[in-house]
DNA sequence: CTGTTAGCGCTTTCAT
DNA sequence: ATGAAAGCGCTAACAG
């Protein structure tokens, strides 16, 4: 009668002729278990197919092995590729990761972290796109740290791990005019997307430190739609080079050129962004700029659990990572 | 003195006026709660800024409101429209997705199963790779439902949503040989793999009911470099129609055809199979099958919820969704 | 090194 | 319609 348990730490305890206590000390803590002990425990929970329920020990803990991942849309493969290497990343950490997608909507953002919050999440990983000061406000009640990705933050407002766009957007228009050309026009995105800001001024600076005029067009939308009409317009009067801000308008602009009969890169030279699939299979293989997706989504785990398991010693860091250009067929 | 708590639904409780267990009423089941005492409640969350506690009631109740869904790869376009689907799905409904890649070895998904169990998951939608029977224990001693994705089972198994790879290999095929070619080439995968069986099958069906002698490659990974290898094979002796198992095969085969004079769709035409993204922006935009990714990924949820709430009444059920050819210039 | 014990916050009878 | 109370399975003191 000394247990009446029948489920959970107890049964094994009981099999193993332990208490419950050292049944989880076996388990999270082995160094404070004889190794026999352990030995009769780890049996006892083979024996009955165990599974330890990470419910209670979240709920005793107040804190679980959850990490939410807010992205604006998993179909994006730049997205696509920073989950795969959060999920992998995480999991060798012994974390979960909840898929969270805001779909470019900032009520829809804030309405995960309300859920993530509810979940109790260890933490979240998010890619901004509303997230202001105090809509995270639910989150930190509930003691979730926080890292930005592909977004620089001041240090003091948390972790934050990216790619550095500015470098990107001068090492593309350096390739270009290091090829001697001095025509210039970018295909931008909404300069309001900071992303789109710093490929551009990045884009300017290389130009203005070559002395090279440089012209921008500004798009309603990053799509192969919005590149093609773009094309359209430039095949008019084609400039000699053209950087768009990624690879989507880059695939729209040369379509629309080679259809126009303007040679890419004999009479355009045309460089992307993002090193998307697309770029390598495209009509004309796009030289792009390739930003480091596997360094950031596993750099963006590293920073959370450090701050997790830091505890009061952390310090908040934000961690830009360089892009590289590759150079493909559109400009050699 | 009467409660001592300063959290939780007994912080509420106390500001309220109520006890606890009014409050959990008030939340999971408005009807039995005076319109009053409940706007009081709210009222009482709201000025407290209260969260509740999803790992309590995960432990209190014995599972969660986690769905777990592994796919082979998240970079897979193919696979990330599903998520996209399901996890938007799951929202609606009111669960959490926690993703799960298993890099299409059939351990990581095994550990995984694992993972999901300690969590409590409420469910699990897979696209398998491993999991045979008994490889599921582990998750059916939790209780998780579990749906496949993907993939056909016989009812008794659970509930199954796929696409029909062989109507898809059929529908293929039947364009080739409406259009007058009478000798064709499938460019496949691996046929240990359910899905390019099925297809093969359907194209040899389609083919046979033509009367129309058909040839199969078999390639070892279902990639663009693979497509192309089998191009340049096929550049040899060109057959008048390919189809191709997956669209990175197909664009790999218009590559090295093209690359090696062979003009598409003039003197070969291609079809393959997806409807991937590279589909449309290809060198020669692709004919090709598409697969209703959405209505997958949302069935799945569907399905799963209904056996979670069904109950004892539930009956699994296999769904099939038709594929749809999209003609592009590839095959016009 | 191991046992005992007191909850974590929520749900759910069973009373009232 | 509401309150009281008993746990769900685990962890972390504290004792021994």
């Amino acid at each position: 009668m000394g247990s009446r348990q029948d489920i959970g730490f107890a049964a094994v305890a009981r099999l193993a002729g332990v208490s419950p206590g050292t049944v989880s000390n076996a388990l999270n803590r082995p160094e404070k278990v004889a190794a026999a002990t352990r030995a009769r425990i780890l049996a006892a929970i083979e024996e009955l197919d165990f599974v330890p329920n990470r419910a209670a020990s979240a709920l005793r803990l107040g804190t679980s092995r959850l990490i939410g991942l807010v992205v604006p849309e998993i179909t994006n493969p730049f997205y696509a590729a920073i989950a795969s290497a959060v999920t992998e990343e995480a999991a060798r950490l012994g974390y979960v990761v909840a898929l969270c997608v805001s779909h470019d909507d900032a009520d829809r953002e804030l309405a995960w972290f309300d859920t993530l919050a509810e979940q109790r999440a260890a933490g979240v990983l998010v890619v901004p796109r509303g997230a202001d000061r105090d809509r995270l406000r639910r989150l930190r009640m509930v003691g979730a740290r926080l890292v930005l990705v592909d977004r620089v933050t001041e240090p003091e407002e948390g972790c934050s791990v990216a790619v550095d766009d500015v470098a990107g957007g001068r090492i593309a228009v350096e390739h270009l005019v290091t090829s001697g050309i001095r025509d210039l026009v970018i295909v931008n995105g909404d300069p309001e997307i900071p992303q789109c800001r710093d490929r551009s001024r990045g884009a300017y600076e290389a130009a203005a430190a070559a002395g090279v005029a440089i012209r921008e067009l500004v798009l309603p939308e990053m799509t192969t739609a919005a590149g093609a009409a773009a094309g359209r317009a430039l095949a008019q009067a084609p400039p000699r080079g053209v950087f768009c801000a990624n690879d989507l308008i880059a695939v729209g602009v040369v379509r629309s050129l080679v259809d126009a009969g303007v040679r890419v890169p004999d009479d355009v030279t045309v460089v992307g962004y993002g090193d998307l699939e697309v770029a390598e299979l495209a009509r004309v293989p796009l030289t792009t700029v390739e930003q480091p997706k596997d360094r950031v989504g596993r750099a963006a785990v590293d920073a959370l659990v450090a701050e997790l398991t830091g505890g009061d010693a952390h310090e908040h860091k934000a961690s830009v990572f360089p892009p590289r250009l590759i150079v493909r067929r559109s400009a050699p």
